[in-house]
DNA sequence: CGGCGCATTGAACAAGTGTTTAGTATGCTG
DNA sequence: CAGCATACTAAACACTTGTTCAATGCGCCG
């Protein structure tokens, strides 16, 4: 199970290699930015045999999809109790790899290639099951639009890796060195334990107001009212005095 | 300081054109991805002409660049009591740029562009202000590292919009649309109040741990030791045992 | 050994790339 | 009006792109 994947740039099947070489240089330099004769050098053959294995640049990138699709997701099919623990361990040994199909996912998402609907699919998928097992033991709070927590912490999860660049260049090294994994644990699970807000101020006042403006609290309902200023009517005293401060922050940057 | 900024797609200069033009084309499809002659057949003239204004198709994305980033952090230069409402409202008055440049942003940092360094460290520079300033006033919980807080913080905010073509797609509406901003609110700000696990089980779990393994909890100390594995050591009945769930999620993806 | 099939290649292809060059129009300054 | 800078263009440049083609080698099966 370690030893199959572990594989990697050593022999291999010709087309295997030229697909690893592929999955590197597009989660480099993203798919338009990457030439077949950069991916043939690098796999040490020629441009023309890559063609001849994946048909055209498109299938190999399709290749490169359903590759990386089924080395992440692995076999677990059951979204159940395999050890979330384990995967993370499985990685953190093996961080070479783990950073090239990062990469690669990331820049799936950017180039909207559609292998990245799948991956973020299944990482949804199992981030809902993964909460809604923790709502009903009673480990993690409800929360009143549970899809879209879901959708939430899934990008949030994400967040790190995509702005995997960012925090090396701000924390002086690598995500997956072991000084940055372990400095990130504690504050995120604080995070995660303790919330940003130390009360429910603005928590109240926004389901006041939403309660106010509409009936119920129907997630996919009606949307042709100009939209509701829940945002906008608390004092300025407050500097996050906007219910959805990240998105906010983001915005004006 | 509205109109000013809303002059976009009419006449202006033809270089701002040409600019504007290019923002689209890269944010839409990165870099490398995007054409001289594409760029200049969006903004009506020809190839040699954008060579003219600019230098060289690395120099107009230099120019776009700045302008995003002039543009995007405006003139706040005292990261003081601006309102974050006032500027959410703002570019939710107006979809169409907002979308523009979040998209160029995105592929900013997808391209490694130097631009987009320079907007992140604003960014995060900003947010560490805000909570700051939360802490100071005790409307926000302290942290055990606000440095690396501020980074996640940052990076949790920047997530929704990395990710907005994956959350329009599984929405069902744009990440901007008015729906889709009024669904949001109310879930994001539940978890950054309440957090997400209903106990301080795994967080002080995570404390002893640390506090064992290592004397202090100095964030920059000692990196020789192999990693401590704060991770592994509590029973595999917990679905989330680990301390830092998203990126193990992501990771597994 | 003969022959088939596959992996593999260098050379060539048309199309597209960023960039240069020479030239035309246009409008401002004297 | 002359002169000049500037905005702008069409055409060509050298080069790279993805892809094709004919050819070569190698191994397997009879």
């Amino acid at each position: 199970m370690l030893n199959m994947r572990s594989v990697r740039p050593e022999d291999a099947t010709t087309a295997a290699r030229i697909r690893d070489a592929a999955i590197a240089r597009f989660g480099a330099h993203g798919y338009a930015g990457t030439s077949l004769r950069e991916v043939a050098a690098d796999a040490g053959v020629s441009a023309a045999l890559v063609i001849h294995h994946f048909g055209s640049k498109e299938g190999l990138r399709r290749a490169c999809d359903d590759w990386l699709v089924h080395e992440l997701m692995g076999e677990k099919d059951r979204l159940g109790d395999t050890s979330v623990a384990a995967t993370i361990r499985e990685w953190l040994d093996d961080p070479a790899r783990f950073r090239t199909s990062i990469a690669y996912f990331a820049a799936m998402l950017s180039d909207e290639s559609p292998g990245a609907d799948r991956l973020f699919d299944l990482l949804l998928a199992e981030t809902s099951a993964m909460l809604e097992r923790g709502v009903a033991d009673g480990s993690m709070n409800d929360s009143s639009d549970p899809d879209l927590r879901a959708v939430l912490i899934t990008a949030y999860g994400l967040a790190p890796l995509l702005l995997r660049g960012q925090l090396a260049r701000v924390l002086g090294a690598p995500l997956d060195s072991p000084a940055v994994v372990r400095r990130m644990t504690l504050p995120t699970l604080e995070f995660y334990t303790q919330g940003l807000y130390a009360d429910t101020q603005l928590l109240d006042a926004a389901r006041a107001a939403i309660e106010s403006a509409s009936g119920a609290h129907a997630p996919g309902a009606r949307r042709e009212d100009p939209v509701p200023r829940v945002r906008s009517d608390k004092g300025p005293g407050n500097p996050v005095q906007d219910p959805d401060p990240p998105v906010g922050d983001t915005a004006r940057a």
